[in-house]
DNA sequence: AACCTGACTTCGG
DNA sequence: TCCGAAGCCAGGT
């Protein structure tokens, strides 16, 4: 596996509970300004997949870009269940977005 | 090598 | 706020 591909994996499990991060925000933290289709990819296609916290990643607008029927209703149930709300089918990304600056 | 295909994003109307 | 179009880029055919 290339470099940037395990980038964005350890990102995405660096992901913390009740929070969530886009595919844009996770390609420009790993490197890839303009990655963001290549972070779903890598979602998508990843033996590893079980191993992420794959369902704190939305999209730009604060939706779900899985489609209902192959996962969407999942991911939707999975981060309510860590307090994420959400609202005409959004979260609030002023809210629940991934800040990693404090901590580590 | 050309062409197609996305768990995307941005911009303009 | 809600589409549609265009841009993007790597992997599959």
């Amino acid at each position: 596996m290339e470099g940037t591909s395990r980038r964005i994996i350890e990102l995405i499990r660096a992901i913390p509970r009740g929070r969530v991060a886009t595919y844009g925000q996770i390609a420009r933290m790993a490197g890839l300004p303009r990655g963001a289709r290549q972070v779903a990819r890598i979602l998508h296609s990843s033996s590893r997949t079980r191993r992420l916290p794959w369902h704190r990643v939305i999209n730009a607008s604060g939706g779900i870009s899985l489609a209902p029927g192959y996962g969407g209703e999942l991911q939707r149930a999975l981060l309510e269940k860590e307090g994420v709300v959400f609202l005409r089918g959004r979260v609030n990304l002023r809210r629940y977005a991934w800040r990693p600056t404090l901590t580590g």
